[in-house]
DNA sequence: CGGGCTTATTGACCGCGGTCATCGTAAATC
DNA sequence: GATTTACGATGACCGCGGTCAATAAGCCCG
């Protein structure tokens, strides 16, 4: 793992991860706020100035935690192959998604995320970036929808990736700023069936009926 | 109008005021981030614990200012009678709103108050709240659209505003990352075109066509 | 090995949001 | 009118996020 590397750059690789892991540490036991960039140097045995060699700002290291999503996505996407249509495999995303943010990412995490991409000016908006592999993933299914005929055609896959991406961020929101006033999973895969697939999928003709 | 009002109690109000109208001002002027309270209290000739006599924090003033838009939303409402159908309504409104937050509140102030909503622990949630004149108003809309057989009535009005409601917060909400990244008025009618009246009207059939 | 260069580390320092004990005076009470 | 109470105004103060000049130490080249 540190091959080629000269001491320096293994002592410097070393104080990052520690301040991060005592930073998520400190996070997980006493909340972002009630946790000061000083305590985490503290409990990494380093100076309050080197938190600032490796990370922006405080909020930072929160971003940081986010991108292993993706890893979660990557790992999930191997089992993808076992819904048989599109809508299948997208509503089993949302799924796990949704079971994913709730469970191991937490609505404190969360907040600060959001808080953070809507604030900082000159951060890369990690929650609209269509690079990354969400959003490729996403617009895969989309065009195996189209090519199914399943899904509508005359929106391209891209924009159709762009709009399931902005109604999950919608859901995401709701529950950031409730603080977990709902059951994400639940809330997020009825709002999947109801909002997001109606739009993208070939319509078939629904009555109106009264509501019970 | 400062009818049955003591001297004390006159005399708080008009420093209320000057201090909100010197921090809109200087908002406007300078930015958020670049004002203090100490800037805001002297433009508004008084100490800066003044300020928080009458708000709890510096963003509280964003809150404060953003209730101005359910008196838009109160005026506006009367063109209501204008358009025909449930389904014209909610366009025309949805065309309103957006034009009302670019033109008016703009992205900074929109920053602001959903930053402020996700990580304020017990401020009351403007943006989520159900009981504003804006759900009210959406919800009749609803109902409307639902007794003409336009909407789906297996869900309740209420339900449908709420979706509706939450919709629209997200492309406020990608706006907002994207720094005005995009036409809001345009983008947020053709989103409410294209995701949220499909999921909310009675399905009538629609063909996969080919793209482009 | 020696000496210049690069870079990680440090903690004093700054500015700002927010708090609070204190003060002065209008209002209420007698 | 005198006395007590209530409350708006004040600014010194605190704690924290973030900065930066100075320092220490590994690196590299002759």
């Amino acid at each position: 793992m540190a091959e080629g590397m000269t001491k320096r750059q293994e002592k410097a690789r070393g104080t990052k991860q520690a301040i991060f892991e005592a930073a998520l540490r400190l996070f997980r036991e006493k909340g972002f706020d009630a946790v000061t960039v000083e305590d985490i140097a503290r409990e990494a045995g380093t100076a309050k100035g080197s938190f600032y060699t490796y990370f922006r700002t405080k909020s930072d290291i929160i971003i940081e935690e986010f991108r292993a999503i993706d890893g979660f996505y990557r790992d999930w996407s191997k089992n993808l192959k076992r819904y048989a249509g599109a809508r299948e495999k997208l509503l089993a995303f949302a799924r796990a998604q949704f079971r994913y943010v709730r469970d191991k990412v937490g609505v404190a995490t969360l907040k600060q995320l959001y808080a953070n991409n809507i604030l900082q000016p000159d951060v890369e908006k990690v929650l609209i970036d269509t690079d990354r592999f969400l959003h490729r993933m996403v617009r895969a299914i989309m065009e195996e929808g189209q090519a199914a005929l399943e899904f509508r055609a005359d929106i391209a896959a891209d924009r159709l990736a762009l709009l399931y991406d902005r109604s999950f961020r919608a859901v995401f929101l709701d529950w950031a700023i409730s603080s977990d006033g709902f059951d994400l999973v639940k809330e997020g895969v009825e709002w999947c069936e109801t909002m997001v697939l109606p739009a993208i999928e070939v319509r078939t003709a629904r009555q109106a009926r009264p509501s019970g």
